[in-house]
DNA sequence: TATTGTTATACTCTATAACTATA
DNA sequence: TATAGTTATAGAGTATAACAATA
């Protein structure tokens, strides 16, 4: 049975939450992990800013001290941004001597990413900042909610990482002048 | 008292999750966010390309038929875009004949915007997709943690409504050449 | 003077395509 | 042939700055 048009508008209009400065946002999944993710960034911008290092560069810078001796595909995975993407990342630490490339002795195709003794004092001096920054966004909830914030955005992150592909947000490319089998 | 280099140790690795991918992501607000962000990004794409608008195209669209005859900055604040940027996601749709400026007579510099026909057309034919799409994305959890979500997300997007000026992730332009009290 | 929207422009981030070298 | 990384390039998305009209 189809719902009323009465009942439909009351679904709808419940959807649009007012925060508190009065800014109207969708109690929708999407518009809030936009709006989730933005903040969480810029409060991470904060703090990297203090090194001369954007969000993402921080990240990176991050994540080799958790896990090491990786190869770029592997951080590129561990970022969600492609491999040329983190290309440049590197190439951008690199040049700022907070880590080293060195040719992975199995596989001399791949490069073994690590941070220098330079990247890993930064690394740490940063980390008491970025503990505190991140706590502070989840100020708000208790900490057994804290847990369980992070634990179902685990679960759904885990359910849909197919969609969690570079550049699958992105519009299609114009189509080259000349594809593959064009005279 | 000081924790041990075991238990430091142990309490960071402890932060990195293995998805079922192998893909290696920190159990922190930051990287979820960013990734949650990016997966539903990617799945309003999917649709949202059907009628051949970007997501933040989408966003609008959404918005305007939930909130309608509000005024650029005000969508602007709901979007969590400046009004510049909505300016021009406004020309595109307006251009498409989705929606309508006009000039609001109590005050006439302001333009209130509403959707065309076509824009409530087009607006209508998608939301069944989009909603199928929102639910899909939630599906591994249960109602009731559904329901958790989206209120932790809001809780701590209220909190820290500060940090969600557009922007506000990004780098510092480099200074102006001619700073307005240089000769 | 402050605010809405516009115009003109800039720039960050991140991607795709083609290439090199190894496997 | 397939994969890791690099080079060269492109483009989406979104911002800042300066301005006009109105308040």
């Amino acid at each position: 049975m189809a719902k009323s048009r009465e009942k439909l508008d009351r679904d709808r209009s419940r959807d649009l939450v007012f925060l508190k400065s009065g800014t109207p946002i969708k109690r929708v999944a999407t518009p809030l992990a936009r709006r989730f993710a933005q903040i969480c960034i810029a409060a991470v911008a904060e703090i990297s800013a203090d090194a001369d290092l954007n969000p993402m560069q921080y990240a990176a810078l991050a994540h080799l001290s958790d896990e090491s001796d990786i190869d770029q595909n592997r951080l590129a995975a561990g970022l969600g941004i492609d491999r040329t993407s983190v290309g440049q990342l590197i190439d951008q630490l690199e040049t700022k001597g907070l880590l080293e490339r060195r040719v992975n002795g199995a596989d001399r195709r791949a490069k073994l990413l690590r941070l220098t003794a330079r990247g890993t004092k930064l690394r740490e001096r940063l980390r008491p900042k970025a503990h505190l920054v991140q706590a502070q966004l989840l100020a708000p909830l208790t900490p057994a909610e804290r847990e369980t914030l992070l634990e179902l955005l685990v679960r759904v992150i885990e359910a849909n990482e197919d969609y969690a592909r570079p550049g699958a947000g992105r519009r299609k490319p114009k189509p080259s002048k000349s594809p593959p089998n064009s005279p």
